[in-house]
DNA sequence: CCAATAAAGGACAATTTTGTCTTATTTATT
DNA sequence: AATAAATAAGACAAAATTGTCCTTTATTGG
């Protein structure tokens, strides 16, 4: 569904939330550390998340990434996905064809869009808030 | 979604049903040429779906790849996409953790089993005949 | 039997994705 | 100012996916 890179940074970006819901600000290794994934690939990811605005970082000692409180309400899954798999999910045909739409439909075009007009209206109605306080109840968990 | 072995695998299997309604057999050659796919690669795919039994091959002259009738109701999408990718659309977390279920739930969890519920049903519903038949009739379209 | 035709199979090549390592840049602290 | 801690950036490496090519096997028709 998602790439590699697109489930870290999810990852990531909900354990920066919730961590800033605490005031705190946390370095790669700590991130990676608590979502179990590979640091350098992680910070790679991190860098593009921070370039796309989605999530902020501080550079030298005390530094690291963070998010305010406004920003978690603001930052839905949509936009980490589109930060970082660009627009795969919700442009082309599910059958890869080029031109494929309500005119000229591949066979499966139609179950398609139903389904993933779902998956979009899922995307962009989940905010960080709402994952990071599912995080911060203990009802949910980034690793294992 | 699907990789590319399966999104030809798809089309390619509705292609030879398409072509098993009027009783013809087709050579890779064709189907590569009727669904704009490499040919040496499809050929690849149509050799795991004959090994699955999804469709049926015939060595030598006048050879090639068919399906009969009662096959097109019984195979569906999910016997194709599970030839070929293996069951990673059905099990499986969407942020890629190990270990996810209604116990240990990572914050997508549960929004993700809805929507990978309704894509289950529609792959485990939808007959090669259902989109052959599209096709015949001139509805959709296997290549552009 | 022989030649031709078509799928099967295996080795290899190219590309993309995933992942690592090293160096540069920024900045807080002393 | 010097040092150390942290991200940024770029080059490189490994693995997976996509794709090609060549040889083998089966089968048909003359």
């Amino acid at each position: 569904m998602f790439s590699k890179a697109c489930e870290y940074g999810i990852r990531a970006a909900v354990y920066v939330a919730l961590q800033s819901l605490d005031g705190r600000r946390v370095s790669v290794n700590e991130i990676a550390e608590e979502i179990d994934s590979p640091i350098a690939f992680t910070a790679k990811i991190l860098q593009q998340l921070s370039r796309s605005k989605v999530i902020h970082s501080v550079k030298g000692p005390t530094g690291g990434f963070e998010l305010d409180r406004t920003e978690m309400d603001t930052v839905k899954l949509s936009t980490i996905v589109h930060a970082i798999d660009g627009d795969d999910i919700y442009v082309g045909c599910g059958l890869g064809l080029k031109e494929c739409n309500a005119q000229k439909p591949c066979p499966l075009h139609d179950k398609f869009v139903d389904i993933r007009t779902d998956l979009k209206n899922m995307l962009e109605n989940t905010s960080l808030y709402e994952l990071a306080t599912g995080l911060e109840v203990g009802l949910t968990y980034l690793k294992r």
